[in-house]
DNA sequence: TTAGTAAGTGAGAACCATTCCAATGTAACT
DNA sequence: AGTTACATTGGAATGGTTCTCACTTACTAA
């Protein structure tokens, strides 16, 4: 469940965009700033049971989307069917688990300025009018590299 | 239709992979080689319909995602509902216009360097055993702007 | 405070890209 | 040429996402 300041921050957000305050808004979005598990529609679902027994699945997909079209929410793809959501409030980008699917946050300091080197750079040679990026990194996640024999459980 | 030299060039791909060289697997490896249009499945089997006339829409699956698993395809999504593939001879990245979805290719001197520190940054701080990547920029692409009156038509 | 109204919700049907299946065909090796 | 493991095919199945529409609700302007 969402605390108190989570909710607070999270009715202002939605008034900043203009956005109806609905229950299913309020809570879902709660759900994904205080939850950084990349979840499934149905991973929500689950997560916000208890506030909303009934949510339907069109109302979480309305929602998302609705949060994408406002650039609060990034969606992601592990390759593993489903579609990921993640509250983007703080820049950062994903290593993604080849073999397991698991997503992790990355930054460091300096990401920033690669992130708008490489929109500068796009924009000069595509012409294209650059809004945002998606940066990911694949490869075998620390457990699944032990799991298959790769590195040693030290 | 694919060049005879392309069809050389695809021959020892598929060889040097160790694949079965199917006509199915020749074919639509000389087509995504030819071709930079970064296809959904209906493009390619459109594009080969001439030498496949009844290649099956699994086959076409099959290829690709062998290609993919090879390494020889990258698999892009524009947020049209279907995945787009683009055989990765040359490092490159994409730029997606918001739009009307059009895919088109960038790189620049110093791209495989900007790459190469991602990945090492990203192995020191996540852990994970870094095995390739995949980089998008999006914005409006030049035709959108002007259809969307952004941009004057000069 | 109270309509009035545009917008959001929910259950289920529909959609459609992709995968699965079982039968048939074939590339590669001997 | 014979063997065999793998590829191809068309059709059925799958399943994540969108659509439909009757109902409800959050905002707004008297
Ligand atoms: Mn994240
Ligand atoms: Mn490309
Ligand atoms: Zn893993
Ligand atoms: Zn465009």
């Amino acid at each position: 469940m969402a605390s108190n300041a989570v909710m607070e921050e999270t009715l202002q957000v939605l008034k900043d965009h203009k956005l109806r305050v609905t229950p299913q808004r309020h809570i879902i979005l709660a759900y994904l700033v205080s939850h950084h598990n990349h979840p499934t529609v149905e991973t929500i679902r689950d997560g916000v049971g208890k506030e909303l027994p009934n949510v339907g699945a069109s109302t979480v997909y309305n929602t998302l989307n609705t949060f994408v079209d406002h650039h609060l929410v990034v969606e992601l793809q592990n390759g593993d069917g489903s579609t990921h959501y993640d509250y983007f409030g703080t820049p950062h980008y994903h290593a993604i688990c080849t073999n397991c699917g698991r997503i992790v946050d990355v930054t460091y300091p300096g990401f920033s300025d690669t992130e708008k080197s490489l929109e500068k750079k796009t924009a000069e040679l595509s012409g294209y009018m650059i809004s945002g990026n998606h940066m990911e990194v694949y490869g075998l996640c620390p457990e699944c590299q032990i799991k298959l024999g790769i590195k040693n459980n030290e």
